[in-house]
This record gives structure tokens, sequence and C-alpha cells, in this order.
RNA sequence: GUGGGUGUAGCUCAGCUGGUAGAGCACCAGGUUGUGAUCCUGGGUGUCGCGGGUUCGAGCCCCGUCACUCACCCCA
């Protein structure tokens, strides 16, 4: 078996019927934001390296260790998108659209790549919904943003999920935080590598979830309570918004988030169903980013949702979408004769806008009456030599086993119509 | 990158103190070359992850390796 193929490790297949779950809560994530007004962007899977190591951040795990990079036949070093908004950015800078009207509201869906050790909702290559509203810093917009990415997980029908919200500040007030928080980690007994990790990114130490570092952290400074009143002001107001769009959440001082790029308002939506790897979506303000990668000095918001760990939290909690229902009509033929106007009927059908499916390869009629059940199929068509020469085919009913010959002339219609009567019942 | 757990049929698993592989489900065929959920009969679909070692003999014991998995880290 290991001399066989196999998935790249880190990666999965996902199968019939499963992969229909996987459409459902792809579909039901993005349609809030094509309700809002978003735009869809389709941008290359792969980016000049720059693009990732200038947008998410030099200092970043995601930057430093965990990226597929390689260079193509020409020389150039391109990296498999760890993540989509720096490619999205990159598109809004190199096409200009800050010089239209603001926001520009884009949202995408694709896959993204980290090279990291595999665990539960954790893989190497996975699949990311990704919104930003760009060009205008206004609470409201923070608001809608995040409004937007619970209205999907609502709509989903989840309920074991929880909103965390802080600000992180912003250039006039994190740095002066950061040197607090700084003086204070240098005190704690931490070993090596976090000590490391507190002289390059420091609010990162906070979401350590080691007991032994987070005993320590309890009299830690907090960035909320170091807000600049500019930025205070934001992040009221924000809060007031969520507040009358009926958004619930819970105040997170310590969230960090993992790209660099990210300030003042800053979210995470986790569930609790999924293991260590909870958090099913995250985002907040990078007003930052479009200057780090030399476009226009504009701000930005926005969140990336994880489809697959949606899809384990949707899962977990048992919930009921994306079932097929199969095809409506099926035929089975008996003989070559029939064969052809099977072939046939199934075109029409599918022309029609009918899903219909038949037998192929040698089944005996037992074998594809099964087929015919497993179809889903309300109605079936047996044709055989028999009812060819009275110039008729047999129409099923297979719920009800219902049976009476119908000219081979009107089969088309008398499917037709027994396959529309049933969407209408069942509508 | 660091730890723990697990690898037997498509799936879920059994396999006694080592004796050369099984069950259920699924799948296929047959039960009058004309009817699907039941029933009956038949079919194993497998390099027991891989490599080596111990042994008369290894699915079982030992070593190595790979994969999967869970947690740290990181984050969707």
């Amino acid at each position: 078996m290991s001399t066989h193929l196999t998935a790249p490790k880190g990666t999965f297949d996902t199968l019939p019927p499963e992969s229909a779950r996987f459409l459902a809560v792809r579909d039901t994530l993005t349609a809030p934001l094509r309700r809002a007004g978003y735009g869809y962007v389709e941008t290359p899977v792969f980016e000049e390296t720059a693009v990732f190591s200038r947008g998410v951040g030099e200092s970043t795990d995601v930057v430093t260790k965990e990226m597929y990079t390689f260079e193509d036949r020409g020389g150039r070093s391109l990296t498999l998108r760890p993540e989509l908004t720096a490619g999205l950015m990159r598109a809004f800078i190199e096409h200009r659209l800050h010089t239209g009207a603001l926001p520009v509201k884009l949202w995408t869906v694709g896959s993204a790549f980290r090279y990291e050790r595999p665990q539960a909702g954790r893989y190497r290559h996975f699949t990311q919904v990704d919104m930003e509203a760009l060009g205008v810093d206004d609470p409201a917009l923070d608001a809608e943003v995040v409004a937007l990415g619970v209205q999907g997980f609502r709509d989903l029908g989840l309920t074991d999920h929880e909103l965390l919200l802080t600000s992180l500040g912003d250039a006039t007030c994190r740095p002066q935080y950061r040197e607090l928080l700084v003086a204070f980690l240098d005190k704690l007994d931490l070993d090596e590598e976090t000590r490391r990790r507190s002289a390059i990114n420091p609010l990162r130490v906070l979401d350590d979830k080691r007991p032994e570092v987070q005993a320590q952290l309890d009299d830690a400074p907090l960035m909320v309570d170091h807000l600049s009143d500019s930025t205070r002001a934001h992040y009221d107001a924000v809060r007031q918004h969520l507040t009358d769009l009926g958004v619930t959440w819970t105040e997170a001082p310590r969230l960090v988030r993992g790209l660099d790029y990210y300030t003042k308002t800053t979210f995470e939506f986790v569930h609790s169903g999924l293991g260590a790897q909870s958090a099913i979506g995250g985002g907040g303000r990078y007003d930052g980013l479009s200057a780090a990668l030399g476009g226009p000095d504009v701000s930005g918001i926005g969140y990336a949702v994880g489809v697959d760990r949606t899809l384990l939290a949707v899962e977990a909690e048992g919930l009921d979408i994306g079932t097929t229902a199969g095809v409506q009509a099926f035929v089975v033929p008996l003989g070559a004769e029939a064969k052809r106007l099977a072939v046939r009927l199934v075109g029409r059908l599918r022309e029609a806008g009918i899903s219909a499916d038949t037998v192929y390869g040698d089944r005996g009629l037992k074998g594809a009456m099964k087929a015919a059940d497993r179809s889903g199929a309300s109605h079936a068509v047996v044709i055989g030599d028999r009812d060819l020469a009275e110039g008729v085919g047999q129409l099923k009913d297979l719920r009800t086993q219902e049976q009476h010959a119908v000219p081979v002339a009107e089969l088309f219609e008398a499917l037709r119509r027994a396959t529309v009567n049933v969407r209408a019942t069942r509508g």
C-alpha cells in the first residue's frame, strides 16, 4: 500500500457524499458577502515571494518556516499563498482600485498552503473564504465585516461558537505598549524560544497556551488599557455598531493574530467542537498593509474563514446540510436497441434541466433496478425488447412501485411531468 | 521542529500463550435473460503500512522506517 500513490502529507481528498457538505459550507459562507455588495476576485495561488514576506511579515512563523517557496524555471522566487489577503491587496494595488469609489469591497475563496505538522483541523492544504473592505477607516465598516462573518455561521446553523474581539492599537500607541510588555516579559522565567519570540513579536507570548507561561501573565499589561484616545474611540464605536447589529462577542484582550499586519479591531471566531485548532475564522483591520506592499497608504479590514474547519464544526454539531437528492429520473434499458433509446432520453432530460441517469456496463435487470434505487430518482423508465415491440416503455414510480406503459414518443414528456410534480410537492 | 497514540478487506473492527487471516456493513452475481429497500445462496475484493531481525514457523516478539492521528508550537 505504501508503494501506491497517496495524497501528500497533510492533505486530503474530499469525496462524495461529504463533498456536497463542503460545497454547501463554502456557498453559505460567501452568500452574506454577495448580499452585501462585495465583488468576487480571483488571484493566482502563487505569488512573488515578496508579496508574503512583506505583506504577512518577516517576523511571522508563517513566513519564516511555513511557506512553500520555490524557484521557477525563469529563476523567480515564487510562493504558494499561505493566506489570501496579501494576494488580494497586491491585486488591489496593481490595478489601482483605490482610485475608484471607496470602500472597495472584495471577496475570494480558494486554496492556501502552509508547511506545518498536520493535526486535527490543521492541514498543509486548506480552503479559505477571504473578504476585504479597503480604503475607508470607518468603525461602521469594521462592524459590517464582523457581522457578515457572524451571519455566515448563523446561516449554517452553528451555535457552539464564539466571537472574540479586541483592539490591537495602531502606530501611535502600539509601540509604547510594546515596550511596556517587553519590560514585563523580561522579568519572567521563560524558555529560550519563548524569549526569542518575545523579542520579535512580544504580543504573541500572551497567546501561549502552556499553563506555566499563562500563570506568569496574570499581571501582564494589556493593549486595551493603553489605547490612544483615537483608537479607544474607534474601538468604542465598533462595539456600539455591533450591539446595534445584534452581534454578541467576548472581550479577548489577549487575542493576538499571527500575521503582522493587524491593527485596531481584531477578532477571531472560535468553535468549541474542534480540538486545539479551534479558530474557524479571524481577521481585523490592517491599516499598514497596503503601504507595506508598496501601495497607497489606505486602510483595510477583512477576515478569512477556514472552509474545512467550518465543515468540521458543522459535523461536530451534527448539522444536516448539503444532502444531495441524487437524480430525478432513471432509465433502465434492456438490450442494445433500448440502450440507444435510453441514452437519447437521458440526454434530452438533462437538456431540459431534469437530472437523469442510466446504467452503464453489463448489468442485469436486477442490478439496474438497484442502481435506479440508489440514484435517488423518483421515477424510472424500463425499456425492454418486449416493450419496444409494442412501441412503449414502462414508466415506474419508484416510491409507490406503480408502473404503466407509455408510448415511446411520450416517455420524455411523461418523465418530465412526473419529476416536476415531485419537485413541486417536495418544495 | 518537540512529545504521545495507532497502522489487519472499500468502511468499522476481531485475531487466544507466535502455527500462516476472519466478522459485520458495503460491493458483485445468482435465486425463470422482465423489476429496486426484505429474504436465500454464492463471491474475499488483503504484499496484516514497509524493511530487516529472532524463530522450524511472525498479523502477534525485537529494531528501523514511513504513514496516520492527538497535543505543544502555529493558525484557517
